[in-house]
DNA sequence: CGAATAGTGTCTGTGAGACATTATCGT
DNA sequence: ACGATAATGTCTCACAGACACTATTCG
């Protein structure tokens, strides 16, 4: 044994001494994108009612951004795994429970809050909204599902124009967002970077949190081309005509009936019930093969 | 003016007046897992030489885990963007500057650390090894290519038991580790549990790092059939072959040359220059085609 | 010349896209 | 009967997989 490990300390004796240093932390919270389906409103008895795709925000009753929209969330407690505290706060919101939450990105950002140093994580999830109740957590003074579009206006070969539209008609509310995403090239990936604007409502949402709801919008596109995600927004049984819908508007583009129900066709399973409200033929109802959660799916 | 809205302060006093609350945060990290491709020795010049993936290691030289292999990484500034802190850590252990690092996950569980709260958010780029120059920073006795790689050894059907292999002939180190992967379905999604064993080695790595490899060897997996980002792995200008191995390590399993080269070629174009060193036919060299960098390619 | 890779040609089956047709419901 | 969707059939073209063959280099 030479002199220098004479000297060294053990790892047991390390840690019972160990002090942090006193430099300052950020604080950390998690926030929850929770995304569902809804029927739009349609009299018409021969046609079937369009899907829309919806948001769930809270409205801030306190500084900074009071009575500004925001997606749910809160603080990491010390003693808590991030996972934890993010399964937490959706239990205290709504009553989910047996949600598969997905992380999808950490903003570190310096400004990010005005209060102080912040850093967020967030989740994502896709839910049926018949399986969920929600209520206004503490900070919030009210929580309501928005419908969301994103609409493309301009693609240019290193540019994309496009807007975020939020709108909640019970409230009254339309809030209209350009974002102009300029890619760059680094090395051999893109990297993009976002001019946000808003051009529509009283007050835009809070914090960076538009920059947070494109991002989500972008990986459930991904998720939904080579996962079975698209069906946690519909009930357990359910039309092929309501699957594709589905589809449709996750993807943002129209699919050939046929085509899709031979794509779809050795995912799901015919049960004998029908559903048959409405003026036309009645379908069949579905469900999925579980086998299909696991593995991965065919790409659309 | 209702007299709520009387007592009620601005958003500019609430913050001139904001004091966040003294309770204890996380200290937040960094890691840069930094993937590079290198030539297996061939002393058969008739023989094209293997290609292997490597991962660059760090051995701390303080507790805790002191002497043992590690991600490089570091501790994010309380006034610097993380993306900032991941940057400036890479241009400290490496003279790397013009890669991009792409966000790979947060590591916020409780016990990660056995002196304090650490939540870590770890990057990853893929690196051309003639590009960089490796240096140890502050907190590394020493840094080194490993080679890494994953070989599955059982798959069940919610159970997948996988082997990740490390190793450096030069420092004569060899780790294994077995991974156990449990799939639990979770409403529509597969959630894995991850059971980890070190099987051979004197010591295995720091802190959760396994897990981290693990999970960015994934990632990578996935990204490589609809991104160019393999192409960063190479010089500018390659063989083929060259990149046809290169695919064929990162799906891990091997592929036919002409369909490869087909569904290769219009994403790259032949210079003029060749390659002809070995005894054999010499072959061209390619470039990537920038355009490919952008948008996103068919599925291999 | 031999042993290896470079590079091209081509057959085949699968499956996506598109279009067409019949069946069935409520009004 | 009408207007809508349900459900099935089928033609075509692109392309991935597989295999075969020739060309070229260095030792």
């Amino acid at each position: 044994m030479n002199l220098k490990e004479i000297n060294e300390v053990t790892e047991e004796e390390f840690l019972k001494n160990y002090k942090p240093y006193d430099y300052e932390r950020p604080s950390l919270t998690v926030d929850m994108i929770l995304f569902t389906l809804d029927d739009e409103e349609e009299k018409d008895l021969k046609k079937v009612p369009e899907k829309v795709l919806k948001v769930l925000l809270i409205k801030r009753k306190n500084h900074p951004f009071k009575n500004c929209w925001a997606i749910p969330g809160g603080f990491v407690d010390i003693n808590e795994n991030i996972e934890d505290a993010v399964y937490r706060e959706l239990k205290e919101e709504t009553n989910i429970d047996n949600v598969y939450l997905e992380q999808l990105y950490t903003w570190g950002d310096v400004n990010r809050d005005p209060r102080m140093r912040v850093v967020s994580t967030s989740y994502m999830a896709l839910v049926n909204k018949e399986n969920i109740n929600v209520k206004a957590g503490d900070d919030a003074a009210d929580a309501a599902w928005f419908t969301i579009k994103k609409k493309i206006i301009k693609t240019e070969d290193t540019k994309i124009i496009s807007q975020i539209i939020l709108e909640n008609v019970a409230e009254d509310i339309k809030i209209v967002y350009e974002i102009t995403e300029n890619i760059e090239i680094k090395g051999y990936n893109k990297n993009s970077k976002f001019e946000i604007k808003l051009i529509e409502g009283d007050r835009g949402l809070a914090f960076d949190h538009v920059k947070i709801l494109n991002y989500s919008l972008e990986r459930m596109r991904n998720k939904v081309q080579y996962t079975t995600i698209a069906f946690s927004l519909l009930p357990k049984e359910f039309t092929l005509m309501e699957l594709q819908q589905v589809y449709e508007l996750l993807l943002g583009r129209t699919l050939v009936k046929q085509n899709f129900r031979r794509w779809i066709s050795p995912m799901v399973s015919k049960t004998d019930k029908v559903k048959s409200n409405r003026a036309y033929r009645p379908s069949s109802l579905y469900i999925l093969n579980k086998s299909y959660i696991i593995n991965e799916i065919k790409n659309i």
